[in-house]
DNA sequence: ATGAAAGCGCTAACAT
DNA sequence: ATGTTAGCGCTTTCAT
């Protein structure tokens, strides 16, 4: 079939040459008529335009990747989407991606901490970036990243190798204020559901909130894992509140663990969150807010984060050797899940950590 | 810098041409090496996946997209990952892609129910499929998608043009099941919370509940909308319990908006859901099944669904003129959050319809 | 079974 | 400002 019956048919997809054709130009100027900076007479583009316009004419952004070495393409991979904290990051770098004129490629993650050639792919695309919410990447992934010049940023994660970017929150401070919150509430028999104990985020949770009765020579709050399950986190609560030393306050090491705490301390032991046991979290998710939940709570500003990734991406895409460690600051909600201080609560000061 | 020292620079990615140059063989060996059909002796194959494996070579996936014309890329547009019914969607889309070598292109919705040229990009990339989830798209960009013979399917959600392919929930049957149950189990002021007016989704459950009465003569369910969203949700179902004549069941069109409700009804009036006032959702969402919620609802099997989108985009690849319309059946899950019949419930038949 | 050569649709020098 | 030319990295005839 020939490439002008092809159009006349309306079956094929028009291609720059076809427009050239129809607009009596050469091909480039077909390009340069579809390329911002390019130097075209103004009447020429608008002919261009119109004949593209006739022909349903779209550029190949295939073809465009394979010569500019570029694909636009940024690959996100994330596991465990039932974490809002997690859903919402990701619409918002979609949304904030579509303003850069960026395309979000997902790679699912099957509940592994560590990614590995599971996605070897992802360098078979000429991804302009990667990043990975809440995982982290073997070396061998790393190293082949490096080399095909591909970013890799590490959301609210950090890696053992410290020459990968990350954008987390205020971990370590986090966990420690709310361990004086807890305190300066008169709580004394913390605990803590943990997340998964191999990533960097809920070891520094668990290091801050630990760290903090330590430091005073406070008994060691008790500790159980949640794995950043909901189901898991339950379990962890229904041990937590079935031990004969009953803790009154359960920090748990994200929302999503809260929530699930909070549901069996109210609904399984028929306690009153912020009155019968104090339940804490970490995020600050939509749900946090919900009458329902109500939950005191760090909150990683999800605004903030997704900005500094996007620019940590720009940042890597002009200095490919550099490396970009990003701390955004949070800070405590106060709601009702947990008993606060009778008297006005002051954080603690960074320089303690 | 010539090819060679790319690859000993270890700087740049190795194309099949280093990788010829390493192995001693053509450039089109290296590619009948990594086509699995193609004709190559066993041991030649072993010696270019050697090299390949030393220099790190891997096909580049833009280069093959634009000779074969298929991308391997489906692009999915998603509005409302908040809602935890289409980050599973999602989710469970991204895996299934991942195991039929596809990659999820994520197109952000902005909350329109219609999608017009906002993604006109989609046609850049040369999509396998589209795939909109509770989102439908103008005749306008209906007809370039048909063009460029990249198939569009609506999932749950069918749109006015019929011509365009969908998989949905049993809605019309669900709705009329719900409204069964409800009225079995003694209610007899009934109450909907319907989504977004122009959804077919929303429109279906409505008629399913709606008609379910009116063809028994009952009197007319009273009508809230809560826009799928949950603050709408929450804000209608206070207005329904502000009424002198209070609803004693309130059928929500998905379990977003159901368990806003709930909230609602238990921490605001002090209602008791499944006791004091009766509340159905439309999905089996995880949180349904939580104690907290206990949301007797009618399910829309992910599963299956997902499935058949899948079939069907095979389907549609195959033969570009064809519209398949899959209707998956759901069934109605019984939990504590509405009072069920003394009597065992029968669902009513299909052919009442 | 293997190599040579053409070309997918585009951009980017290079001319003019 | 515009046309000509040479590829980007790969698959796919076509020879051999």
């Amino acid at each position: 079939m020939s490439a002008r019956s092809r159009i006349e048919d309306n079956r094929m997809i028009a291609t720059a040459n076809d427009v050239a054709r129809e607009a009596g130009v050469s091909q480039s100027a077909v390009s340069r008529a579809f390329t911002p900076g390019a130097s075209i007479a103004a009447n020429t583009r608008v002919k261009i335009l119109a004949a593209a316009e006739r022909l349903g004419y779209q550029p190949n952004l295939i073809a465009r990747s394979l010569i500019s070495g570029r694909s636009n393409l940024i690959g996100v991979g994330v596991g465990n989407l039932a974490n809002p904290f997690f859903a919402e990051a990701l619409e918002r770098f979609s949304f904030a991606f579509e303003d850069a004129g960026l395309r979000l490629l997902l790679f699912p993650i099957d509940g592994s901490v560590t990614l590995g050639t599971e996605i070897h792919e992802v360098l078979h695309y000429r991804l302009d970036a990667l990043i990975l919410l809440s995982v982290t990447l073997t070396s061998t992934l790393a190293t082949q990243c490096q080399r095909a010049k591909v970013p890799v940023i590490l959301f609210n994660r950090q890696g053992s190798d410290p020459s990968i970017s990350s954008v987390i929150g205020a971990n370590e401070l986090g966990a420690r204020t709310i361990a004086a919150f807890l305190h300066a509430g008169g709580h004394r028999r913390p605990a803590i559901i943990a997340g998964l104990p191999d990533s960097s985020t809920s070891q520094q949770r668990e290091q801050g909130f630990h760290g903090w009765f330590a430091e005073r020579g406070l008994p060691a709050p008790i500790s159980e894992r949640g794995d950043f399950q909901h189901d898991q986190a339950a379990a962890a609560m229904r041990r937590l509140m079935l031990r004969p030393d009953r803790p009154d306050a359960v920090f748990c090491a994200n929302d999503h663990m809260a929530i699930a705490a909070l549901n069996v301390a109210r609904f399984e032991f028929g306690l009153e969150p912020g009155r019968d046991v104090s339940i804490v979290g970490f995020d600050d998710v939509p749900q946090a807010a919900w009458p329902a939940y109500s939950l005191t709570t760090f909150a990683q500003p999800l605004v903030p984060m997704v900005e500094r990734t996007i620019e940590t991406i720009r940042r890597l895409r002009d200095d490919p050797g550099a490396t970009v460690h990003s701390v955004i600051d949070g800070n405590l909600i106060v709601r009702s899940s947990a008993r606060a201080p009778r008297v006005a609560f002051h954080p603690p000061d960074e320089t303690r950590a």
